[in-house]
DNA sequence: AATGTCTGCCC
DNA sequence: ATTCTGC
DNA sequence: GCAGAATGGGCAGACATT
């Protein structure tokens, strides 16, 4: 029997019910055993919060801003009674589910309901994906329109939440390979590798389903369907880098571009970013490297690509996007933006799996079979003193910092963990001034949590806004820093409240770039906020020439792009 | 044709 | 991306 | 220790609007 989404829904209401993971395991099991074949997939995206799975290039271009002009359409309901219940929930799916409620007669909520499946909802979400061109944009709204109308104020909520990538379940992709497991009576060791090789679970859970155990056990690498990639986590330095990785480490130049895993088949090559994202099209001269250098048949990749001066000098990170993702225009482009291919590992050669290798062995392979494709700078050392040397030399070369490689480590896809760590300085901290604030969303509507960061300039004394964060206070501090920015509010308008400029935070952050948006041409990159500086007035507080200062400084080490 | 808005995705 | 929080 | 939540600057692309 076909499932129906209000199951879905259901289930994800006693999800969210509840923070008890083993619980939440041993629901989903008992909902996957009854899925059909086909149903599997869809619907462990979907309880994922995702329309469709990890690796398909299918995109459903709508976000919250269409999805509440067409909630508010639908149920008749005025700008300020959903702004009202968002207010309150902090949360898009939540306040949809209410004016629902509210609206029941309005929309004649009863007559139109019926039993959707988990089927139906896939190939209408497929449909809204599909549809493009001019036109496009109203096509979308009317068959989002007349989904939701015919879901109740429950199912509504979780496709909304579907549509914008996110659950709030707390159930996540792990917990999803055990419920698998438990589901189809499969070992969990499994349904992790199989996992981690497709890089998406759902896929996985059919074959689980179908074919058991021995299905799972031949399910392989395949050359064109990306891998997830392995993530680092953050180290304070060498010294703890060194430590973590048992007293040796491999450090590598880490450059500030974009992750790159390229695959190769005979004389065909393509290009996946980080987000699994196809970028063959913008990349015309990594791809010819790739057919020229690289060895063997079959390789999957991994490396970064940054822009470069014409001296083959990093610039900043800005110009290497507006290479990147783009589509038109490129051969105009490559001439004029060059990029520059790094390769740091390898993850499969002729039909080979490499990622349970220890890095040695892997960055080795890599070296032998890259050709003239240079890898990114390596040292192993034990000794911190000479690490240290060797990230100075990595910062004035104009890079952004370390990797730290554990030697004996294998490649974990998706994972984040201490077996890769990445060393990245900051600049010096600027003391700046909060002149406005928003309020936050979820958990932080409450809150005044958002915060713009301005300089002051020195020549009018006028605050110059170069930046905004969230991060950095804990939940404690944002409760009292909003009972003082009500104090000093002299303005509201649209959860945004502009405030006497009065209270100086010391901010950190990674870079200053040059924007479009702020009127002093300039804004933080990853600013955020190290301490309150309850002991400085705003007088006291950094100036623009300061920041511009920094700002310039940063090109004695970094390129410069030629227009500039 | 130019400008504005939304979306997704790099970091 | 970075940071904090809850399990 | 891990995953998720909350949200930054800024780029191109695709449409919509003027």
């Amino acid at each position: 029997m076909p499932t129906s989404f209000k199951a879905l829904a259901e289930l994800s209401e006693k999800l969210e019910a509840t923070t008890k993971r083993l619980a939440m395991v041993d629901l989903v099991a008992d909902f996957l055993k009854n899925l059909e074949p086909l149903e599997v997939e869809p619907a462990i995206s979907m309880l994922l919060g995702r329309a469709f799975p990890k690796w398909s290039p299918r995109t459903l271009e709508v976000s919250w801003a269409t999805l509440s002009d067409i909630i508010k359409r639908i149920t008749g309901v005025e700008w300020n009674v959903f702004s009202e219940a968002f207010r309150k929930t902090g949360d898009v799916g939540s306040a949809t589910k209410i004016v629902f409620e509210e609206s029941k007669v309005k929309r004649q909520a009863t007559l139109f309901e019926r039993t959707l499946t988990v089927m139906e909802i896939r190939r209408s979400l497929e449909s809204i994906a599909e549809i493009s061109g001019y036109g496009s944009r109203e096509k979308k709204e009317r068959l989002i329109e007349s989904l939701l109308s015919l879901a109740s104020p429950l199912e509504a909520k979780y496709l909304i939440r579907i549509f914008i990538s996110g659950m709030r379940t707390g159930f996540y992709e792990g917990l999803m390979e055990q419920a698998v497991s438990k589901a189809f009576q499969v070992p969990l060791e499994t349904v992790q590798k199989a996992s981690m090789t497709l890089g998406d679970i759902g896929e996985v859970a059919a074959v689980a389903k179908t074919e058991g155990k021995e299905g799972l056990a031949k399910i392989n690498f395949k050359v064109f369907r990306p891998v997830s990639l392995m993530l680092a986590q953050i180290a304070n330095g060498i010294a703890e880098a060194l430590k973590e990785h048992e007293g040796k480490a491999a450090f590598e130049y880490k450059l500030d571009g974009a992750r790159v895993q390229i695959h190769k088949l005979g004389v065909d090559v393509r290009i996946f970013s980080r987000r699994l994202t196809d970028v063959t099209e913008s990349l015309p001269e990594i791809v010819e490297m790739t057919r020229k250098n690289v060895g063997g048949k079959e390789a999957i990749l991994e490396g970064e690509v940054i822009a470069v001066d014409a001296n083959g000098n990093p610039i900043p990170f800005q110009h290497l996007m507006r290479r990147f993702r783009r589509v038109h225009a490129i051969e105009d482009m490559t001439e004029k933006l060059p990029v520059k291919l790094y390769l740091f590992d390898i993850l499969y050669f002729n039909g080979e799996g490499l990622i349970t290798l220890p890095y040695l062995r892997r960055r080795q392979i890599l070296a032998e079979n890259a050709g003239e494709i240079p890898l990114t700078k390596q040292l192993i050392t034990d000794k911190a003193e000479e690490a240290e040397r060797f990230l100075k030399e990595a910062i004035d070369a104009g890079h952004e910092g370390l990797m730290a490689k554990k030697l004996d480590s294998p490649y974990t896809p998706g994972i984040r963990g201490k077996r890769w760590l990445k060393i990245k300085p900051v600049l010096e901290p600027l003391d700046l001034v909060i002149v406005a604030a928003e309020y936050g969303y979820g958990r932080r509507r409450e809150w005044l949590s958002d915060y713009y960061l301005a300089a002051r300039d020195a020549e009018t004394g006028e605050f110059l806004t170069v930046g905004k964060t969230f991060k950095g206070l804990t939940d404690v501090e944002f409760a009292e820093m909003t009972g003082r920015l009500k104090e000093l509010a002299v303005k509201k308008e649209h959860g945004r409240v502009v405030v006497v400029p009065k209270i100086v935070v010391e901010v950190t952050y990674n870079e200053i770039q040059k924007s479009p948006k702020y009127e002093c041409g300039m804004a933080l990159r990853f600013a955020r906020i190290n301490r309150i500086r309850y002991d400085k007035a705003p007088e006291e507080a950094d100036t623009i020439q300061k920041v511009r200062e920094i700002y310039e400084r940063q090109f004695l080490k970094k390129g410069r792009y030629k227009s500039e």
